[in-house]
DNA sequence: CGAAGGTTGATGACATGTCAACCAGACACC
DNA sequence: GGTGTCTGGTTGACATGTCATCAACCTTCG
């Protein structure tokens, strides 16, 4: 690690903002999800994934990667969603270690019930409060920066 | 809740860049920061506020404010450092309730050998890939968000 | 055929975070 | 000085996420 470059005033600013408002997005987002539809977020992705899906069906490896989550983890999850009648598993025609997941009529009915608050609670806490530009220069950093750690080379 | 207004194609783009960002960066950042320094993030972002106090010594409170960690978070959180021996924690004099973190000679090592490589992996993955105007941008709306959750009415 | 090697999920052990109950000291008020 | 309430911090039970491991299964090739 030769000679670190530190962080000038406004970089500084600028991290510690990020960091900041993610921890706080992210506490008030959960929050309104679970008083009012009684999902987690981990939760309403799984669901809000599955139902964007033709036949609301999905191999359980194709929801991790989706997902950015380990198939660990997403089948730990799953487990707990079945439990509760959100979702269901079948076995797979096509590949005998297969799974796949769909969604159950509770929980479609969940989803639905859960999305415009959740949208709307999205808008009032991020999306109202920046100017068109700003939008559109998240939208073009975040990918960028998604695809730096996406590339196969790192 | 009213009819809801669905975010336009710009709009999800930029909060799907956004929450697919936020998990590869942290998978990225902590991964390199437990591969490099054996610290989690957690644990990096502990010393490194204790680091920067005048007397490298805190409240209990003071430190869980500026984590926006919960009080018991924070205590767990503290209990497992002290056992590693990066913090140490003592009665505090004006106070016959409260408790006082401090950073151990160890703790104050760590934090030095790992700040180097994670500055640099935050500006690699992130800070680098921003134009100004970007990291401009950045600054200016997550403190804005800030500012919103943490206003008193809300 | 059948063994080797990679893939798909499931599972158990463990680390971490949350919530609620609790205790002790501070504080207010009579 | 009591007494009730508030605050700072700890603790235990529990939810969630990670990692390592395993069994079942596909695929390829001798």
């Amino acid at each position: 690690m030769e000679q670190p470059r530190w962080l000038d005033a406004r970089e500084q600013s600028a991290w510690r903002g990020y960091r900041r408002m993610r921890r706080l997005l992210d506490l008030e987002l959960a929050r309104e999800l679970t008083r009012d539809a009684g999902l987690s977020e981990p939760d309403y992705d799984v669901l809000s994934d599955l139902s964007e899906t033709p036949d609301q069906r999905l191999r359980l490896s194709e929801l991790a990667d989706r997902m950015l989550w380990s198939r660990s983890r997403l089948s730990h999850h799953l487990t707990r969603m079945q439990q509760r009648g959100l979702v269901a598993r079948e076995e797979c025609a096509a590949d005998g270690r297969g799974a796949v997941v769909t969604l159950t009529d509770e929980g479609r009915h969940a989803i639905e019930r859960a999305a415009p608050g959740h949208v709307a609670a999205v808008r009032r806490n991020l999306i109202d409060l920046l100017t068109p530009d700003e939008i559109a220069a998240l939208d073009a950093f975040t990918h960028r920066v998604v695809d730096h750690l996406t590339r196969p080379g790192e």
